[in-house]
DNA sequence: AAATTCACCGAGAACGTTACCGATTGATTT
DNA sequence: AAATCAATCGGTAACGTTCTCGGTGAATTT
């Protein structure tokens, strides 16, 4: 049986006074002697007194939750992203409820439908790849609800977006490739549609270009975000009479699918074959080869999405802003010729 | 600005009826015919009507969100029971409020003290390791909150817990590498206090009295989680006169640290030198050579949690369960000598 | 001494919803 | 024709909190 919380009436009552000075008191607001305000606490603490958010819900419109959504959260990226917002709204005494789509359009749709803005003072998403409208998004939106975009944003919205450079870690990542002799150079990338996904395609082919190197259509794969769609993605390329000599994943996941293929075909990652990444996942490291990347700022792509999330929320109409956080190229042995 | 959303009372405005039969008609109880019942839902979708859950946890004193707290989420294990919850959670209505404690005894308390359990209802934890003291938790289940516990349990609270086999899993595990040969066993562990850190002590020191072999104190080491504890460990290892032959890692994130520290010092993993871990993270699959592990059942021990913490909300004096789901040992290279 | 200010406190409404009880119908029974 | 009943609906209080406004007494000013 769930027992009774004490309420501020209770206070009052245990004090012979009203609830508004309690309410005051509490608060820490204007209108109350020191003297009062002492005992309130104390009576508040001795009978573990706890605000109840629904009722200052009620009355303030304005709960201290945020939603989080995200495809998924069992891989490095998003979980160091959600860590970081997790760092913000703890400092700031927000609550995050947190849903997963598994990546599912549909399964995004229903949790935005049911979502109970009531109870929520603002959402943070990452939109799943499937989705082929963001509506839904819109119409938040327009309701005034305060909505920030991470990583995957939905194009044609306006509202704030946080993310790492994609394009710039696309072309510096291809450069390197480049630098190193590589010459075929590959694209295996994630899945049409995305913003993410077209930028680093266009970091790519922006540095092929600069350098002169071959375009090839045949050489640019479009598939999923998993480890299993590197692989697949590979075996395809090297289905190929004309075969690329190096590799540029668009994410490490990918990426190391790529090599564990390689290496069952016994080509040498690096001296035969380049590979490169974007993430810099802890796997990079483990992986022997080890696997040069693009490290993302996850972290602070979380922290700063919820600051922008809070102001937000702080002042209305407020400037939807577009931040763009740099990567850094990471060399390891998987592009290196030596 | 933040517009008014359609309450209860502009339906009931708008179609001339009381409040009282909406608020039936909505949740289709007693006392409402057909007729109004279908006009009632109709003009609810029409303004686009959302429940406010402040106003209805107000006063049914339930709302439909668990707060999940966690030591942390960036790796396989944590993220996997997360996703395993949120599963049973999304399918039963239930939102997730998740707290993450970076593994923080101050954190952790911190956060409890500040839960609002008007707006709760259940907790499921898995408790920080540096935690000396349970007494927060003792106050919140005489409080009448449901609360189920997984993977790091509190001992001595009488509330439903949920865990793979540790001891048996680090059992098996043992006597695994005595099958493949491997006479001098040590353990890097977990921090002690932890109840699976003993579990799987002891199931690692009873496989070694039941085949006679040595036990050493001083192969036994215990610290944090990270990789980084398990390259510390291993190094305090080598500088033994009497160094082991095989390793026992209480995860796979130590075990990771061993082989990378093992490679370092050229001591041919598997053939020279045995390492199990314990988890299956993916990492185990793509290192090289790759890591034998205890396949733990995250997604399962998620689900598990969360069906049991629904039951103890639907039944009040619901009595509290132990679960403990099997693991499976998993044959990689790093512990086979061939 | 009267008027004004100040510091503090209380009463009551409001937030959106549900629960309880009573009222109103029309139909059915006696 | 009177009484009973079932079906349907409305009024009102309650949940715990905040907010607005008015009130009290004391201190200060005129």
């Amino acid at each position: 049986m769930r027992r009774h919380y004490a309420t501020i009436k209770d206070i009052a009552h245990a004090l012979n006074i009203s609830v508004s000075t309690v309410s005051r008191a509490l608060r820490d607001t204007y209108d109350v002697s020191a003297d009062t305000r002492k005992l309130v606490l104390e009576m508040a603490a001795k009978l573990n007194y706890k605000p109840n958010f629904n009722a200052t819900g009620l009355v303030k419109n304005s709960t201290h939750n945020l939603a989080v959504i995200l495809p998924g959260i069992t891989n490095y990226y998003f979980s160091t992203v959600f860590t970081g917002i997790q760092e913000i709204a703890y400092s700031h005494n927000y609550n995050i409820i947190l849903y997963v789509t598994n990546d599912d359009a549909a399964r995004e749709l229903n949790i935005i439908r049911n979502l109970s803005f009531s109870s929520l003072d603002g959402l943070l998403v990452s939109v799943s790849s499937q989705a082929d409208s963001c509506d839904h998004f819109q119409e938040i939106i327009d309701d005034g609800i305060p909505v920030v975009f991470f990583d995957r944003v939905a194009a044609g919205i306006r509202t704030s977006k946080v993310m790492q450079d994609d394009y710039n870690g696309a072309f510096e990542a291809t450069t390197h490739l480049i630098a190193n002799g590589y010459k075929k150079i590959a694209h295996i990338a994630g899945p049409e549609g995305l913003t993410f996904t077209t930028s680093r395609l266009n970091g790519y082919l922006d540095a092929l270009r600069k350098h002169g190197m071959p375009i090839r259509k045949k050489w640019i794969i479009h598939s999923g975000f998993t480890q299993e769609c590197g692989e697949n993605d590979l075996e395809k390329l090297w289905k190929l009479n004309d075969k690329p000599d190096a590799v540029f994943a668009v994410n490490d996941r990918k990426a190391v699918g790529a090599i564990v293929t390689l290496k069952k075909k016994n080509i040498a990652v690096g001296k035969e074959v380049g590979v490169i990444g974007f993430t810099n996942d802890p796997m990079s490291a483990i992986i022997s080869p080890s696997l040069s990347t693009i490290a993302e700022p996850a972290f602070e792509i979380g922290k700063k999405s919820c600051q922008l999330l809070l102001n937000h929320i702080k002042k209305k109409n407020f400037i939807p802003e577009e931040i763009i956080l740099p990567g850094k190229l990471i060399i390891r042995e998987s592009s290196i010729r030596s």
